[in-house]
DNA sequence: CTAAGGGTTGACGTTGACGTGAGGGTCAAG
DNA sequence: CTTGACCCTCACGTCAACGTCAACCCTTAG
């Protein structure tokens, strides 16, 4: 598929595309005009690279675990060394991320919901996400 | 306080509390030689900030909404006017947030976990997390 | 007096994931 | 054979939340 096939229904744009193979996270094979010719599991890698950027993962990061995500039911995890140690950072950055979207959520729905009363019960809770930051 | 005093408990450099100041954030008052005068109340306030960015809220919305969350025990809800909405657009944005976090975060712990077994679950998940986005 | 360690205002640099043309091939349709 | 819709490769622009450096002032300790 040409990267317009695959730029539409992913929701991303050409740029991007071109962007992620220039960080190594695609490879499409070439027409013989130059065309960038996609397969149809670049699909799937998208969704997952759209998935781990939303995460915070850097470009470089991703291009290094997406082997260990591609193809799963023909390749075996290509046993990424000490990356591992890395993943376990952000996966707690991750959880860190989380808990602060959860505590500023909990200040928006007091803002939303108390349009005109006060609120005392989300202080506490940003406190709580406070010292665990 | 001087700002000093400010930065150093909370976490955030002194170049970023100007940065809040420079944005509406904060507003301190002003010794006679110049220096940022801090109240204890900024500490709260700073945290709040923090928390709100880490959401991904914009400083200019950040200024909005602050307001409404200035001294809970002295101040009433300014009444946020049409405000709400924008909060409830973030709210959304906050929640499908959360949902791409969970989900690369599965990723990573099956990489993890699975360090040299095939996970088809994970790709189930982030099939689900795709469609939400 | 002087040095250290605060503070102040600019103002340019950084980083990441792209946006946005410029300038130019390719290809099916009319 | 030209129009229009794609595609290509540079390559500079953007945006946000700061980092960093320069050049300067204020204050306290020795």
């Amino acid at each position: 598929m040409e990267i317009g096939d695959l730029a539409a229904p992913s929701g991303v744009s050409r740029r991007a595309l071109r962007y992620y193979e220039e960080q190594g996270l695609l490879s499409p094979a070439r027409r013989p005009n130059g065309y960038r010719d996609y397969p149809e599991s670049a699909v799937r890698t998208v969704r997952q690279i759209q998935v781990l950027l939303a995460a915070g993962l850097g470009t470089t990061v991703i291009a290094e675990i997406l082997p260990c995500l591609a193809d799963p039911t023909v390749v075996r995890v290509p046993v990424c060394p000490e990356l591992i140690d890395g993943l376990g950072a952000e996966r707690d950055r991750i959880s860190a991320s989380v808990d602060r979207l959860l505590a500023a959520r909990e200040i928006l729905d007091a803002l939303i919901a108390n349009r005109d009363r006060p609120f005392a019960a989300s202080l506490a809770d940003l406190d709580a996400a406070g010292a665990s930051a």
